[in-house]
DNA sequence: GACACGGGAGAACGAACGTTCTCCCGTGGG
DNA sequence: CCCACGGGAGAACGTTCGTTCTCCCGTGTC
């Protein structure tokens, strides 16, 4: 197995455990077993634990964050493109795997020991909500509408990991939709 | 030291301590520490670790939901009230000791792994959402304002504690606001 | 005064886990 | 064929930490 696919199969079954379970009830040894990779290429790949960990959060932001983007940029309409975002995120809620936003979890079980991951979370939910607003300005809405719709974002994606539920979406989609038509 | 204070102050290095530094970094031996409460006395009040995390969450939630209702029923005018949320919510961000929600934090460190720590912070979200069902039926407000309203204060929550900012708390209630003044 | 006892200090124990080390094998080059 | 070497399996090591145990002291009772 070479370099590159032994540290793809190290991060799908890091990113398979690390979210499912939470990271740190998920042991090197646990990776070793749903990965296939040995103990030694994992910490030749990742020497230490952490920078696994930094590996997985960056791997999947990139991944996330291109996926929303790719169903949102499937809708012509640039208000509905904002609505897309809630459409997108009820499907994700209804996912068999959905428990809830990667990062704010992280950021409940490693923000107050680490800061790079902390810096992570901060810089993933950046970089929503500076999308988030250039699907305003796209729409020639005032900025001002971006932090509130960020929040109900937010709030739904808590809410739903919280509840396991997907109605928190179908909310928030409501509500931005009133946000969106006022005045 | 009897018993009612040495329970008292052991839920109080407890919760300065888990809230500060999260439950999994903090040991029994640094609530010890932190209390004064000797190993033996925790161990007869808390038989495991995990009894004492549910106590913090518990009394945490009877004074946090108190506080809140408190600050809000100085508020006269039932609209007003709903607001009024959000600018309690600012002061709690502002707190030199604010880290976010204790809920949210404890959800991402244990949800996957308690299920009784899971169940609370369920029941909580609930009690809070519930808090707002009332608030909205008190202005004699259509009841689907209540998800929206929620998904809000959450996303403020999370926003707030990833950032250490309080705006969120001011982007939720302008918000608030204008979702009370549709048509 | 003798003694039972609740409690404090902290050592001890055992498990979990991050990290490293040992041993061995298969392979490719000389 | 020999050998160097990259890598696998998994034992070993050291630390952390939840939990328990030991030892001792102060107090209240007869």
């Amino acid at each position: 197995m070479d370099t590159a696919t032994a540290r793809e199969q190290a991060l799908d079954a890091a990113e398979r455990l690390f979210y499912g379970r939470g990271i740190q009830s998920v042991g090197m040894d646990d990776i070793r077993g749903a990965s296939g990779v040995s103990l030694k290429r994992l910490y030749q790949l990742f020497p230490a634990k952490e920078q696994l960990v930094e590996a997985y959060l960056e791997r999947r932001d990139v991944r996330w964050r291109g996926e929303l983007a790719a169903y949102v940029a499937r809708e012509q309409d640039p208000k509905q493109r904002i609505i897309a975002v809630f459409d997108w995120l009820q499907e994700w809620f209804g996912d068999e795997e959905f428990r809830g936003c990667a990062w704010i979890n992280a950021y409940g079980e490693l923000g107050a020991r680490s800061d790079r991951v902390a810096g992570q979370v901060r810089a993933h939910k950046q970089a929503f909500r500076d999308y988030l607003g250039s699907l305003v300005a796209g729409a020639e809405l005032p900025d001002a509408l971006t932090g509130p719709l960020h929040l109900l974002a937010e709030g739904a994606m808590v809410t739903a990991g919280v509840t396991g539920s997907t109605r928190p979406a179908a909310e928030a989609r409501q509500a931005a939709r009133s946000l969106l038509t006022v005045r």
